[in-house]
DNA sequence: CTGCTATTTAACTAAAAGGTTAATTAACCA
DNA sequence: TGGTTAATTAACCTTTTAGTTAAATAGCAG
Protein backbone atom coordinates (compact mmCIF):
# COMPACT_ATOMS: atom_id res chain seq x y z
CA UNK A 1 0.00 0.00 0.00
CA UNK A 2 1.39 3.37 -1.01
CA UNK A 3 2.16 6.06 1.53
CA UNK A 4 -0.29 8.89 2.14
CA UNK A 5 1.66 11.45 0.15
CA UNK A 6 1.75 9.19 -2.90
CA UNK A 7 -1.97 8.51 -2.62
CA UNK A 8 -2.60 12.21 -2.31
CA UNK A 9 -0.54 13.28 -5.32
CA UNK A 10 -1.92 10.41 -7.40
CA UNK A 11 -5.43 11.55 -6.54
CA UNK A 12 -4.60 15.07 -7.68
CA UNK A 13 -3.14 13.87 -10.97
CA UNK A 14 -6.54 13.69 -12.65
CA UNK A 15 -8.49 16.68 -14.01
CA UNK A 16 -11.87 15.16 -13.21
CA UNK A 17 -10.89 14.71 -9.59
CA UNK A 18 -9.43 18.21 -9.39
CA UNK A 19 -12.68 19.58 -10.81
CA UNK A 20 -14.56 17.75 -8.06
CA UNK A 21 -12.35 19.40 -5.49
CA UNK A 22 -13.13 22.80 -6.99
CA UNK A 23 -16.83 22.07 -6.68
CA UNK A 24 -16.38 20.92 -3.09
CA UNK A 25 -14.41 24.06 -2.28
CA UNK A 26 -17.72 25.89 -2.80
CA UNK A 27 -19.36 23.72 -0.17
CA UNK A 28 -20.65 20.28 0.73
CA UNK A 29 -22.15 18.21 -2.10
CA UNK A 30 -23.69 14.77 -2.54
CA UNK A 31 -22.33 12.18 -4.95
CA UNK A 32 -24.96 12.99 -7.58
CA UNK A 33 -24.37 16.72 -7.17
CA UNK A 34 -20.71 16.08 -7.80
CA UNK A 35 -21.44 13.75 -10.67
CA UNK A 36 -23.78 16.08 -12.56
CA UNK A 37 -21.12 18.03 -14.53
CA UNK A 38 -19.45 14.79 -15.66
CA UNK A 39 -22.36 12.61 -16.65
CA UNK A 40 -21.98 13.72 -20.27
CA UNK A 41 -18.48 12.27 -20.25
CA UNK A 42 -18.68 9.28 -17.96
CA UNK A 43 -20.97 7.00 -16.01
CA UNK A 44 -21.96 7.33 -12.38
CA UNK A 45 -19.86 4.35 -11.25
CA UNK A 46 -16.85 6.12 -12.73
CA UNK A 47 -17.61 9.10 -10.53
CA UNK A 48 -17.99 6.85 -7.49
CA UNK A 49 -14.54 5.46 -8.22
CA UNK A 50 -12.96 8.89 -8.53
CA UNK A 51 -14.55 9.85 -5.26
CA UNK A 52 -13.16 6.76 -3.61
CA UNK A 53 -9.69 7.72 -4.75
CA UNK A 54 -10.11 11.17 -3.24
CA UNK A 55 -11.46 9.64 -0.05
CA UNK A 56 -8.62 7.12 0.33
CA UNK A 57 -6.19 9.98 -0.20
CA UNK A 58 -7.87 11.74 2.71
CA UNK A 59 -8.67 14.77 0.59
CA UNK A 60 -12.41 14.27 0.88
CA UNK A 61 -14.56 13.14 3.78
CA UNK A 62 -17.78 11.32 2.93
CA UNK A 63 -20.55 11.08 5.51
CA UNK A 64 -24.07 9.62 5.56
CA UNK A 65 -27.36 11.45 5.48
CA UNK A 66 -30.26 9.14 4.66
CA UNK A 67 -29.58 7.75 1.17
CA UNK A 68 -27.21 10.61 0.37
CA UNK A 69 -23.48 10.73 0.90
CA UNK A 70 -22.55 14.35 1.57
CA UNK A 71 -18.90 15.02 0.79
CA UNK A 72 -16.60 17.77 1.96
CA UNK A 73 -12.96 18.68 1.69
CA UNK A 74 -10.57 17.69 4.43
CA UNK A 75 -8.67 20.84 5.37
CA UNK A 76 -5.89 18.91 7.12
CA UNK A 77 -4.89 17.17 3.91
CA UNK A 78 -4.55 20.43 2.02
CA UNK A 79 -2.56 21.89 4.87
CA UNK A 80 -0.19 18.91 4.67
CA UNK A 81 0.21 19.45 0.93
CA UNK A 82 0.96 23.11 1.44
CA UNK A 83 3.59 22.17 4.03
CA UNK A 84 5.17 19.67 1.65
CA UNK A 85 5.42 22.16 -1.21
CA UNK A 86 6.75 24.75 1.20
CA UNK A 87 9.87 22.58 1.66
CA UNK A 88 10.83 23.78 -1.79
CA UNK A 89 10.15 27.44 -1.14
CA UNK A 90 13.86 28.28 -1.15
CA UNK A 91 14.15 26.64 -4.56
CA UNK A 92 11.73 28.97 -6.27
CA UNK A 93 12.87 31.95 -4.31
CA UNK A 94 16.48 31.26 -5.32
CA UNK A 95 15.56 31.98 -8.92
CA UNK A 96 15.91 35.65 -8.12
CA UNK A 97 19.17 35.13 -6.23
CA UNK A 98 20.60 33.34 -9.25
CA UNK A 99 19.50 36.16 -11.48
CA UNK A 100 21.28 38.61 -9.19
CA UNK A 101 24.38 36.46 -9.34
CA UNK A 102 24.21 36.22 -13.11
CA UNK A 103 23.86 39.96 -13.49
CA UNK A 104 26.92 40.45 -11.28
CA UNK A 105 28.86 37.98 -13.45
CA UNK A 106 27.92 39.81 -16.61
CA UNK A 107 28.79 43.19 -15.14
CA UNK A 108 32.12 41.88 -13.85
CA UNK A 109 33.16 40.65 -17.32
CA UNK A 110 33.74 37.15 -18.78
CA UNK A 111 35.01 34.31 -16.65
CA UNK A 112 35.86 30.70 -17.64
CA UNK A 113 33.07 28.18 -17.42
CA UNK A 114 35.27 25.53 -15.82
CA UNK A 115 34.67 21.78 -15.72
CA UNK A 116 31.92 21.03 -13.29
CA UNK A 117 32.28 17.28 -13.61
CA UNK A 118 35.87 16.21 -13.01
CA UNK A 119 36.53 12.47 -12.83
CA UNK A 120 36.41 11.35 -9.23
CA UNK A 121 39.85 10.11 -8.08
CA UNK B 1 -1.48 14.32 -23.69
CA UNK B 2 -2.33 15.28 -20.14
CA UNK B 3 -2.20 18.88 -18.92
CA UNK B 4 0.84 20.15 -17.06
CA UNK B 5 -0.76 20.02 -13.63
CA UNK B 6 -1.71 16.37 -14.11
CA UNK B 7 1.81 15.51 -15.28
CA UNK B 8 3.22 17.33 -12.31
CA UNK B 9 1.08 15.64 -9.67
CA UNK B 10 1.55 12.26 -11.30
CA UNK B 11 5.31 12.79 -11.18
CA UNK B 12 5.10 13.57 -7.47
CA UNK B 13 3.03 10.49 -6.73
CA UNK B 14 6.08 8.23 -6.51
CA UNK B 15 8.42 8.02 -3.49
CA UNK B 16 11.49 7.32 -5.62
CA UNK B 17 10.90 10.44 -7.64
CA UNK B 18 10.23 12.51 -4.53
CA UNK B 19 13.50 11.25 -3.06
CA UNK B 20 15.27 12.39 -6.20
CA UNK B 21 13.78 15.83 -5.75
CA UNK B 22 15.07 15.91 -2.19
CA UNK B 23 18.55 15.09 -3.44
CA UNK B 24 18.30 17.77 -6.10
CA UNK B 25 17.15 20.30 -3.53
CA UNK B 26 20.68 19.99 -2.11
CA UNK B 27 22.12 20.96 -5.49
CA UNK B 28 22.78 19.89 -9.06
CA UNK B 29 23.45 16.19 -9.65
CA UNK B 30 24.19 13.94 -12.62
CA UNK B 31 22.03 10.93 -13.51
CA UNK B 32 24.42 8.48 -11.87
CA UNK B 33 24.69 10.66 -8.77
CA UNK B 34 20.93 10.57 -8.55
CA UNK B 35 20.80 6.87 -9.25
CA UNK B 36 23.32 5.83 -6.62
CA UNK B 37 20.92 5.57 -3.64
CA UNK B 38 18.48 3.46 -5.67
CA UNK B 39 20.72 1.00 -7.46
CA UNK B 40 20.15 -1.55 -4.68
CA UNK B 41 16.45 -1.46 -5.48
CA UNK B 42 16.29 -0.88 -9.22
CA UNK B 43 18.26 -0.71 -12.44
CA UNK B 44 19.74 2.38 -14.06
CA UNK B 45 17.18 2.42 -16.90
CA UNK B 46 14.46 2.57 -14.27
CA UNK B 47 16.10 5.68 -12.86
CA UNK B 48 16.36 7.18 -16.34
CA UNK B 49 12.63 6.64 -16.74
CA UNK B 50 11.80 8.28 -13.43
CA UNK B 51 13.95 11.21 -14.39
CA UNK B 52 12.16 11.52 -17.71
CA UNK B 53 8.84 11.69 -15.88
CA UNK B 54 10.17 14.51 -13.69
CA UNK B 55 11.54 16.27 -16.73
CA UNK B 56 8.32 16.03 -18.74
CA UNK B 57 6.49 17.40 -15.72
CA UNK B 58 8.84 20.36 -15.80
CA UNK B 59 9.99 19.74 -12.25
CA UNK B 60 13.55 18.99 -13.29
CA UNK B 61 15.76 20.53 -15.95
CA UNK B 62 18.40 18.30 -17.53
CA UNK B 63 21.35 19.86 -19.32
CA UNK B 64 24.46 18.51 -21.06
CA UNK B 65 28.03 18.60 -19.85
CA UNK B 66 30.29 16.22 -21.85
CA UNK B 67 28.93 12.71 -21.20
CA UNK B 68 27.10 13.82 -18.07
CA UNK B 69 23.56 15.11 -17.75
CA UNK B 70 23.50 17.54 -14.85
CA UNK B 71 19.99 17.93 -13.42
CA UNK B 72 18.50 20.65 -11.32
CA UNK B 73 15.11 21.61 -9.93
CA UNK B 74 12.92 24.02 -11.83
CA UNK B 75 11.86 26.66 -9.33
CA UNK B 76 8.98 27.87 -11.48
CA UNK B 77 7.25 24.50 -11.33
CA UNK B 78 7.36 24.42 -7.55
CA UNK B 79 6.08 27.95 -7.42
CA UNK B 80 3.14 26.92 -9.60
CA UNK B 81 2.39 24.02 -7.27
CA UNK B 82 2.48 26.29 -4.26
CA UNK B 83 0.06 28.64 -6.00
CA UNK B 84 -2.29 25.78 -6.81
CA UNK B 85 -2.36 24.49 -3.25
CA UNK B 86 -2.83 28.03 -2.01
CA UNK B 87 -6.24 28.10 -3.73
CA UNK B 88 -7.35 25.85 -0.89
CA UNK B 89 -5.87 27.95 1.88
CA UNK B 90 -9.28 29.09 3.07
CA UNK B 91 -10.31 25.44 3.34
CA UNK B 92 -7.69 24.51 5.86
CA UNK B 93 -7.96 27.80 7.69
CA UNK B 94 -11.72 27.36 8.00
CA UNK B 95 -11.12 24.36 10.21
CA UNK B 96 -10.64 26.72 13.10
CA UNK B 97 -13.66 28.83 12.14
CA UNK B 98 -15.79 25.69 12.13
CA UNK B 99 -14.43 24.74 15.53
CA UNK B 100 -15.36 28.19 16.83
CA UNK B 101 -18.82 27.79 15.39
CA UNK B 102 -19.21 24.36 16.90
CA UNK B 103 -18.18 25.60 20.31
CA UNK B 104 -20.73 28.39 20.07
CA UNK B 105 -23.41 25.85 19.14
CA UNK B 106 -22.59 23.67 22.12
CA UNK B 107 -22.54 26.61 24.48
CA UNK B 108 -25.85 27.89 23.11
CA UNK B 109 -27.62 24.56 23.75
CA UNK B 110 -29.16 21.89 21.45
CA UNK B 111 -30.71 22.77 18.13
CA UNK B 112 -32.44 20.54 15.59
CA UNK B 113 -30.22 18.98 12.95
CA UNK B 114 -32.65 19.68 10.12
CA UNK B 115 -32.82 17.95 6.75
CA UNK B 116 -29.92 19.11 4.64
CA UNK B 117 -31.04 17.20 1.58
CA UNK B 118 -34.64 17.96 0.76
CA UNK B 119 -35.95 16.46 -2.44
CA UNK B 120 -35.62 18.93 -5.25
CA UNK B 121 -39.14 19.71 -6.55
C1' DC C 1 -44.66 -4.67 0.78
C1' DT C 2 -43.71 -1.93 -3.54
C1' DG C 3 -41.40 1.18 -5.79
C1' DC C 4 -38.34 5.08 -6.38
C1' DT C 5 -33.98 7.51 -5.70
C1' DA C 6 -29.07 7.38 -4.43
C1' DT C 7 -25.08 4.97 -4.46
C1' DT C 8 -22.10 1.02 -4.64
C1' DT C 9 -20.26 -3.49 -6.15
C1' DA C 10 -18.98 -7.00 -9.61
C1' DA C 11 -16.95 -8.45 -13.67
C1' DC C 12 -14.72 -7.19 -17.44
C1' DT C 13 -11.51 -4.48 -20.86
C1' DA C 14 -7.99 -1.31 -22.68
C1' DA C 15 -4.32 1.57 -21.78
C1' DA C 16 -0.65 3.41 -18.87
C1' DA C 17 2.93 2.84 -15.33
C1' DG C 18 6.91 0.78 -13.52
C1' DG C 19 10.02 -2.53 -13.75
C1' DT C 20 13.41 -5.88 -16.22
C1' DT C 21 17.65 -7.25 -19.47
C1' DA C 22 20.20 -6.53 -23.60
C1' DA C 23 21.76 -3.54 -26.98
C1' DT C 24 22.97 1.23 -28.44
C1' DT C 25 24.57 5.93 -28.47
C1' DA C 26 27.70 9.63 -26.85
C1' DA C 27 31.85 11.62 -25.24
C1' DC C 28 36.12 11.39 -23.42
C1' DC C 29 40.99 9.28 -22.98
C1' DA C 30 45.30 6.83 -23.97
C1' DT D 1 41.58 3.31 -33.10
C1' DG D 2 39.95 1.00 -29.18
C1' DG D 3 38.50 1.14 -24.43
C1' DT D 4 35.81 3.05 -20.68
C1' DT D 5 32.27 5.66 -18.52
C1' DA D 6 27.59 7.86 -18.77
C1' DA D 7 23.20 7.53 -20.20
C1' DT D 8 19.47 6.11 -23.24
C1' DT D 9 16.60 3.09 -26.15
C1' DA D 10 14.25 -1.23 -27.36
C1' DA D 11 11.50 -5.03 -26.39
C1' DC D 12 9.14 -7.19 -23.17
C1' DC D 13 6.31 -8.35 -18.80
C1' DT D 14 3.18 -7.42 -14.87
C1' DT D 15 0.30 -4.51 -12.17
C1' DT D 16 -2.55 -0.59 -11.74
C1' DT D 17 -5.79 2.74 -13.48
C1' DA D 18 -9.85 4.38 -15.65
C1' DG D 19 -13.54 3.30 -17.87
C1' DT D 20 -17.68 0.27 -19.18
C1' DT D 21 -22.50 -2.27 -18.26
C1' DA D 22 -25.36 -4.88 -15.33
C1' DA D 23 -26.72 -6.16 -10.88
C1' DA D 24 -27.05 -5.21 -5.91
C1' DT D 25 -27.73 -2.53 -1.66
C1' DA D 26 -29.73 1.25 1.20
C1' DG D 27 -33.23 4.28 2.73
C1' DC D 28 -37.30 6.66 2.26
C1' DA D 29 -42.38 7.18 0.77
C1' DG D 30 -46.67 5.61 -0.45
Amino acid sequence: MPDTLSLRFAALADPTRRAMLVQLSKGQASVSDLAKPFLKDMSLPAVTKHLKVLEKAGLVIKTREAQWRPCQLNGEAFKDLADWVDQYRTIWEQRFDRLDEYLKTVTAGKQSKGKRYARKK
